[in-house]
DNA sequence: AATACGTGGCC
DNA sequence: TGGCCAAGTAT
């Protein structure tokens, strides 16, 4: 057992941490929200719920998680759904290889557990894509075990409660809230105790305007009896994202068509569908300038391909590049921040061979493809300048 | 241990 | 607007 002194946390005695338990219970018995998955006790249906719930709030999981078990309503359907079924289930909500490992974990399940869901902490930690926190919060809530669900919220409130002075945003340091859970938890009610808590950290010590005031348990607060509250937790500022400066060529057939180009790769919207992209070192209106008129325009430096020439040799097209300005797109993900520019064109000449999974598609077409925030921001930001 | 991995809401 | 934040996990 990991020592608390060593970390400057003073654990409470047992008559103090058994009234916090009633007190936080009885608020949360009054208070607890009315949401999908707390009607359900089908560890599937938590096992969704919580994968959902990861880095995403509750208002924008909600239509997606009855959508999710409309569309796979058992462990196995999931395990055997299709790969375009599933990234369109989670299209919008991120961090898409939260369902890929999804669905790894159904297969698991199907092969390892004979299609049961595990119902021991080892079997549900063994599935692809549960971690620590999910593990806990489905041994809890699904299975009734005493195991602690620490998330961002339970962290935050117990750095309140107990003056914790280290950062909670350091992997390394959710040992030590997980030490304070294994004994604060209530072993009678592990599932609600958990969500009490997260509720609680959610709204009212939410980490933006809270209202220390309102918490039921403020009397076991340090933080709140020193007035420390703003100190707490304590978090290291994250990290801005990169400026990453791509073109985006929307190319249409003769039929209207759009070029479409699936995403080979296993990282970045992996599996999505995107309009071909390349990435270049910055923009300029110089660059931009020779881009559009690299006919006529005589270059003092001698510069590489354009990304027009680039992109005919890479897909096996001529394009008739059109003189058009479009607003620049701009995506925010949590480690980059895409600049796009936008570049239209009509091919001329196409050849059957192109060395990527490509598709011609109809703008009909594209909701039946999973498409990712940037490429839906193309498509609004190409349709503004062409009507 | 530190970084990659999405998106939307709020101020 | 830019920065912060949200029921984390894999590598």
């Amino acid at each position: 057992m990991l020592d608390l002194e060593k970390y400057g946390v003073t654990m409470w005695e047992k008559d103090k941490i058994l009234s916090f338990r009633q007190k936080l219970l009885a608020w949360y018995d009054e208070n607890k929200r009315d949401l999908p998955w707390r009607r359900s006790k089908n560890p599937y249906h938590i096992w969704v719920s919580e994968i959902m719930l990861q880095q995403t709030r509750v208002d924008t999981v909600i239509p997606y998680y009855e959508r999710f078990l409309d569309w796979f309503p058992t462990v196995e359907s999931l395990a055997n759904a299709p790969e375009e079924r599933l990234l369109k289930a989670w299209e919008g909500l991120g961090y898409y290889s939260r369902v890929r490992n999804m669905q790894t974990a159904a297969q698991q399940i199907m092969s390892e557990f004979e299609g049961k869901f595990p119902s021991t902490y080892e079997g549900i930690s063994s599935l692809k894509g549960i971690g620590p926190y999910t593990a806990g919060a489905i041994s809890s809530i699904a299975f009734n075990l005493p195991q602690p669900a620490v998330d961002g919220n339970v962290m935050r409130v117990l750095a309140r409660l107990f003056e914790v002075n280290h950062d909670i945003g350091n992997p390394s340091n959710r040992k030590l809230f997980q030490a304070m859970m294994e004994v604060l938890i209530d072993p009678d009610r592990p599932g609600d105790f958990n969500q009490a808590l997260m509720d609680l950290g959610s709204d009212i010590e939410a980490p933006v305007n809270p209202r220390p005031e309102e918490s039921p348990v403020k009397e076991f607060s340090a933080a709140y009896q020193h007035g420390t509250m703003d100190c707490y937790p304590i978090k290291a500022p994250k990290k801005k994202p990169i400026p990453i400066f791509l073109k985006a060529l929307v190319v249409q057939n003769s039929q209207g068509q759009f070029l479409l180009e699936k995403n080979e790769s296993e990282k970045l919207l992996a599996g999505f569908w995107h309009f071909p992209l390349i990435e270049v070192d910055e923009f300029s209106d110089q660059t931009q300038d020779l881009d559009l008129f690299s006919q006529v325009a005589e270059p003092i430096l001698e510069l590489g391909p354009s990304p027009q020439e680039s992109f005919e040799q890479d897909y096996d097209l001529e394009v008739d590049w059109q003189d058009l300005r479009f607003e620049e797109v701009k995506h925010i993900f949590s480690h980059r921040k895409w600049h796009i520019q936008i570049i239209a064109g009509r091919v001329t000449e196409t050849q059957e061979y192109a060395d990527r999974e490509v598709l011609w598609l109809s703008p009909e077409e594209f909701i039946n493809y999973p498409l990712a925030k940037p490429q839906q921001k193309i498509w609004q930001a190409y349709l503004k300048r062409s009507c």
